[in-house]
Order: C-alpha cells, then sequence, then structure tokens
DNA sequence: TCTTGATAGTTGCAAAATCAACCGTTACGA
DNA sequence: TCGTAACGGTTGATTTTGCAACTATCAAGA
C-alpha cells in the first residue's frame, strides 16, 4: 500500500490532533464553569489580556472569522461582560471593553487557564515543552511574514473558484 | 491591563492558531481541486495510506469522531472512491477500501500533501522544523499516556454535568 | 435458550461554523 | 461634491458538527 507519504507525520494533521487534544481538555473546563464557547473565551481572553479593543483586532489576533468575533461580542455583551464603546473619529468601529463582572470572570478564567499551563508542563517536561514553544515561534514567523498578509482570516489566504 | 497571564504565550491558543493557519492553506487546495471536505480528506488519507480498515480504525488514528467518519465515509462511497467490504465473522464491522478511482485520487492528493509540506519546511528551516515535531512528539506521549485513554475521541476525556 | 451488556455504525436534532449579502460609514479620486 | 470602492460590523441561510438515541449484531453467563 502506501506509498512514501506519511500520514502520520504530515504537519497539518499533527497539529490539529495536538490542537485538539490540548484545546478540548480546557475548553471542557470553563464550560462546565460558565457555560461559555471557544469563542466567547478567546474574544474574553483578548479583551482581559490586552484591554481595550476593536472587533477587528480581536479577529486578527485569535485568528477568528468576523461573524464568530460579532456573535461572540454579542454573548459576552448580554452577559454584561464587556461594554461597546463608539468611536469619535469613526462610527464605524466600536471599541469593546470588558466591565467590572467581565473582568472578574477574566481573571478567573485566566487563573484556570494558568492552571491548566502548569499542569501541561509538567506532563510535557521542560525540554519538550521548551522545544514545541521554539517551534512554534519559529512556524508563526514563517506562516505570517511567509508569504502573506499579516492579519489574514477575512480570506482564508488563497480563495479561488467553487461553491 | 493584563495580570500575570499571557494569552500570546498560552498553548492551546497557540497551536490552535497553528494548526488553523497550516491547515487552512492546504485545504484551501483540496477543496478547490476536488471539493472534499477535511473529514474526508482525513479519512481518504487514512486509508491510503494503512490499506483497509474499518471505521473504528479510521476514527482512532486520525482522531475523528465516529459520526464524522461515518458521514465521510458514506460521502467517499458515493463518489465511488471506496468500498465496504464486509466481515464474514462479525456482520457489524465493515472493511472499508479504496477503488482504484479512491487510490488515484489519493496518490495525487498525497502529493500535493508532500509538496506542501516540503514548502513548510522550507519556510520553517531545518531547526525550527526538527523542534516543532520534536515538540509534538512530546506532546502526543504526555496527553496519550498521560491520564486517560489512548483512544480518546469518543469521549472527549472530562466529560460532566450539563449540556 | 434467554437475558443483559457491550460493540460497530447510522441517524435525527440542536448547536455551532461558514458564506454571502447586506447596512452604514468613511476615504479618495474625478 | 459626487460616485465608487473599501471598511467595520451584522444578519440570514446553508452546511457541518456533536450529542444522544437508535438498530443490528455479537458475547457471555444464568
Amino acid at each position: 500500500m502506501s506509498g512514501d507519504f506519511d500520514l502520520g507525520a504530515f504537519l497539518p494533521y499533527r497539529l490539529n490532533r495536538a490542537a485538539e487534544l490540548v484545546s478540548l481538555r480546557f475548553a471542557a473546563q470553563y464550560k462546565a464553569k460558565y457555560r461559555m464557547t471557544r469563542p466567547e473565551w478567546r474574544a474574553l481572553a483578548a479583551l482581559g489580556f490586552h484591554g481595550r479593543m476593536t472587533a477587528t483586532e480581536i479577529g486578527a489576533h485569535s485568528t477568528m472569522h468576523k461573524t464568530k468575533v460579532s456573535r461572540a461580542v454579542k454573548a459576552l455583551e448580554i452577559r454584561r461582560w464587556l461594554r461597546r464603546i463608539e468611536d469619535k473619529n469613526d462610527r464605524r468601529t466600536e471599541h469593546l471593553e470588558l466591565t467590572a463582572l467581565g473582568l472578574h470572570s477574566y481573571r478567573d478564567l485566566a487563573k484556570m487557564a494558568q492552571d491548566y499551563e502548569e499542569e501541561l508542563a509538567c506532563l510535557l517536561g521542560a525540554s519538550g515543552l521548551k522545544q514545541l514553544e521554539r517551534g512554534l515561534t519559529a512556524l508563526e514567523d514563517a506562516m505570517l511574514s511567509g508569504t502573506e498578509d499579516p492579519n489574514s482570516q477575512s480570506k482564508p489566504i488563497a480563495k479561488h473558484s467553487e461553491r
């Protein structure tokens, strides 16, 4: 059978698998505790970490499609975890900012995240962790500067024919 | 703002981002050429690489939920890329096998995958690639032997309350 | 042989992701 | 200052996903 292509070694395959393995476990935690979706957690994290930012910026940072961001923001707004602040110079954009309530939740979630990170680091071991991190850094640099636009994700890079 | 939690360094975050960056680009290629979904490509790849196997086995290898596998298999069957072969000893299981047509497509896709892999390797550089691979290996080992069941993905590990 | 429980795989339904089209706004060249 | 194109963000429709419940089969013991 098999030619000389090794599926088990194929990078996209491995990365997806790894990402799923790692984030599913964490997702289970915040889902259980706060009933929030992944986009919501991501948006919250971005805002909590960076402070006030726009929806577009959130999308760029977290590699989420703008509709995902839009709905996540709406959900967080309904929970009263964030508020929208209009821009005086440009009425299209809105700046987003966590409320006290949102910040409180963010801190709790961030704590959970840190704990999880420690758990992972422990499982991985110092050297494994370091290699993974370096490898990821290399990849990020390569992909972003590599060939195309740095912000990405409005268009998934190569978009051709079809549908 | 930000406490001492560094979102940009959070492993699940980075991994997801990296996985998306890397596989979206490749997905665009086979989507454009064959109009196939990711589960379909994965199932095809598993079958092409390993030869005849059951749906459950595909799920185990590619970390896909069994319903995903089921639907992907159906789609591939409709394209006449695979056939089902019944097991004489156990009528519950079915062995899956690529047709000549399926094999042909697989070879083409595998070629594309290899090319892409080379491109990635080139972008990443030898050392970056090696580190990433080692890191991923460490992570796979850690996650799978780590705490829970090795096959995973029928149950995403921790399943608690709720809906 | 019957019962109980596991296993392989499928399907219905509800939640989530994607896509395209859209609205209001701004930027900018003719 | 108009007109066109681009931008930020939202919405509705369609597609995919994930979960639960289901069918059919097998296994093993009473």
